[in-house]
DNA sequence: TTAGGGTTAG
């Protein structure tokens, strides 16, 4: 009888766990235990409510628990995970509190899933609560709590709490390790986070999967190629297998640092490919401006069967944008809404009005501009507008649309530096004043431009007019007679876009000391013939740079690769590879 | 029979 019973029981687990992650058929066992007396079983319970949040149905998830009289703590710590495991942050903590008012103590794996939600929503304030609940409950030394701790500050863009936490670990894990790191990386510490990295070379834990994925985004953050480089011979030593998160950061990693022909030899290297992996592909041949080659990969991609998404879309309209392949870019955005039912995004418009309006189709641009929805206008729509204004020198649309972008953004100090521009450019230099006493007003600077240079696997920083670097002399001299070679081969200032309110000859000796120049004197001159330059700026690199460098690159025959911040510029033979679409 | 931590594309 006994065998017959749990048999019993077993066809009925059986046919919850069969229902899987569908609501409907999860309902239908659930109506089964009902009607056969066996919904009292709380493991079949947890197992259903586990199961109806994987399911995506919160909802049903809710409803069941409220039937359960007296919860106990297993079930709801298994409620708790599953919740915080499919995303429903809120209701975790919800379940969290009603386990408290039960009077039923947390444990380790309670505090986990609820440290991991509020990770998710960045809830610093509920978080620190948490925390000094696990300080009361006697976990604080659990390093699985500690580690949710890390990924809690650090989302919580408290990277220094986050790295507290991380040094009072007595035993540190691989996991902790990547906590620590990718909590750095997402703070945009790359530096940081690249240090880390080296510190666990220094221990017996071995870096896995997730940690070299980490690292390589710190990498792509830098555009260090070399420091991409001997991570990328990390993975190899390492003997680790390379997955398709692996060979998409190692694909990303290349591409951002301006060796796109590495991404392709990773990407190559991978038979079964994600659309992850195919989108990281086209994104960095798309940055590097090569639209026909992001084309060629994004067809390819559709025959093998890889759906796009919409976030491929977007990459793909951003390379025909940066390419200048206008109606490729028209025919693909037809086609994601007839043919792969994309809705178009704020993203997908900001594309479209890029691709228009670097094209110079700067009133269908602004007609595009003006069909969107009052909630699809985002700065950044406006930004591009703004931008194709600046590039086409159309002052009548630019600074009606510059006045706009004010308006979306008071806060950004990029904004009225580009109004400013635009006022400048219409010769409007009553305007010019008047922003600048705006932005003063307001408190707002303008952000302070930088560039890197790798040199011998050390990296070099440079800013406007600095002389911090002890070879200041040689580097200004070298860059001055530099300048005068150009002049002889007919470069001249781009002035207009120089500081305003100083005489012409000081504005040209602004424009000279701009960071990004130099750091190509600095590499010109510690690298022998045929040594590519790279170089890595944070803001977007000026027009003059960008004359100059056309010039440099064939006085000095080197090329030099440049990463600004939304794209690369290879300088080659007096041409740079952005066609001056930027 | 039910339950734990980190990581990927613009």
């Amino acid at each position: 009888m006994e065998g017959e019973k749990g048999g019993r029981k077993s066809a009925e687990y059986e046919a919850v766990v069969s229902a899987g992650r569908h609501l409907k058929r999860l309902q239908q066992a659930h109506a089964h235990l009902v009607v056969t007396g066996c919904y009292r079983s709380r493991a079949l319970l947890t197992k259903l409510l586990t199961l109806s949040c994987a399911a995506g149905s919160i909802a049903y998830t809710r409803r069941l628990i409220r039937s359960v009289a007296d919860p106990d703590s297993f079930l709801f710590n298994s409620l708790i995970n599953a919740s915080s495991k499919f995303g429903f942050s809120h209701d975790t903590i919800l379940f969290y509190r009603r386990m408290l008012h039960s009077r039923i103590a947390p444990s380790s794996y309670t505090f986990t899933s609820v440290i991991k939600a509020c990770a998710d929503i960045s809830h610093l304030r509920l978080g620190t609560l948490v925390h000094s609940h696990v300080f009361v409950f006697g976990y604080v030394s659990d390093s699985f709590v500690q580690a949710a701790l890390v990924t809690f500050y650090a989302k919580s863009c408290k990277p220094r709490v986050a790295r507290k936490v991380f040094d009072e670990m007595p035993q540190r894990n691989i996991v902790a390790w990547n906590s620590m790191i990718s909590g750095y990386e997402q703070n945009g510490l790359a530096r940081e986070a690249v240090e880390v990295f080296n510190k666990i070379r220094e221990t017996k834990v071995e870096p896995d999967s997730a940690t070299f994925v980490s690292v390589l985004s710190a990498c792509s953050q830098l555009g260090s190629l070399h420091l991409g480089c001997w991570i990328h011979e990390c993975i190899v030593e390492s003997g680790i297998t390379m997955d398709v998160f692996l060979a998409t950061s190692l694909v990303n990693m290349f591409s951002r640092c301006g060796d796109v022909g590495k991404a392709r030899e990773v990407f190559d290297s991978i038979n079964e490919g994600n659309v992850v992996l195919w989108t990281a592909m086209i994104s960095g041949y798309g940055m590097h401006g090569y639209g026909v080659e992001a084309m060629e990969v994004f067809r390819r991609m559709k025959a093998r069967g890889v759906v796009p998404n919409s976030v491929t879309f977007v990459v793909v309209l951003s390379a025909c944008a940066h390419a200048g392949l206008i109606d490729e870019g028209r025919a693909v955005f037809a086609t994601m809404k007839q043919e792969y039912g994309v809705v178009p995004s704020v993203e997908h418009h900001v594309c479209m009005v890029d691709m228009l309006g670097r094209g110079g189709l700067l009133n269908e641009a602004y007609k595009y501009v003006k069909g969107l929805r009052p909630e699809e206008l985002v700065p950044a729509v406006w930004t591009a507008m703004l931008g194709a204004c600046k590039m086409h020198k159309n002052f009548d649309i630019g600074v009606e649309v510059a006045e706009h972008v004010i308006n979306a953004e008071p806060e950004n100090p990029g904004n009225y530096v580009l109004l400013s521009n635009m006022y400048a450019l219409a010769g409007r230099m009553d305007r010019v004043a008047s922003v600048r006493k705006v932005m003063i007003q307001r408190g707002l600077k303008k952000q302070v431009g930088y560039s890197t240079i790798d040199i011998d696997n050390r990296s070099y920083l440079f800013s406007m007019g600095d002389k911090f670097h002890p070879e200041t002399n040689e580097i200004y001299r070298y860059l001055d007679e530099l300048m005068w070679k150009c002049k002889v081969a007919g470069y001249a200032p781009v002035l207009e876009l120089a500081m305003h309110e100083v005489e012409e000859e000081e504005r040209e000796y602004a424009l000279r000391y701009h960071s990004e120049k130099l750091a190509v004197a600095f590499g010109l001159m510690k690298t022998g013939n045929g040594v590519i330059l790279r170089v890595v700026k944070n803001l977007r690199i000026c027009e003059d740079c960008h004359s100059a460098f056309k010039f440099i690159s064939v006085v000095t025959n080197r090329e030099i690769i440049v990463r600004d911040k939304i794209r690369f510029h290879h300088f080659r033979e007096g041409s740079c590879s952005c066609l001056d679409y930027w």
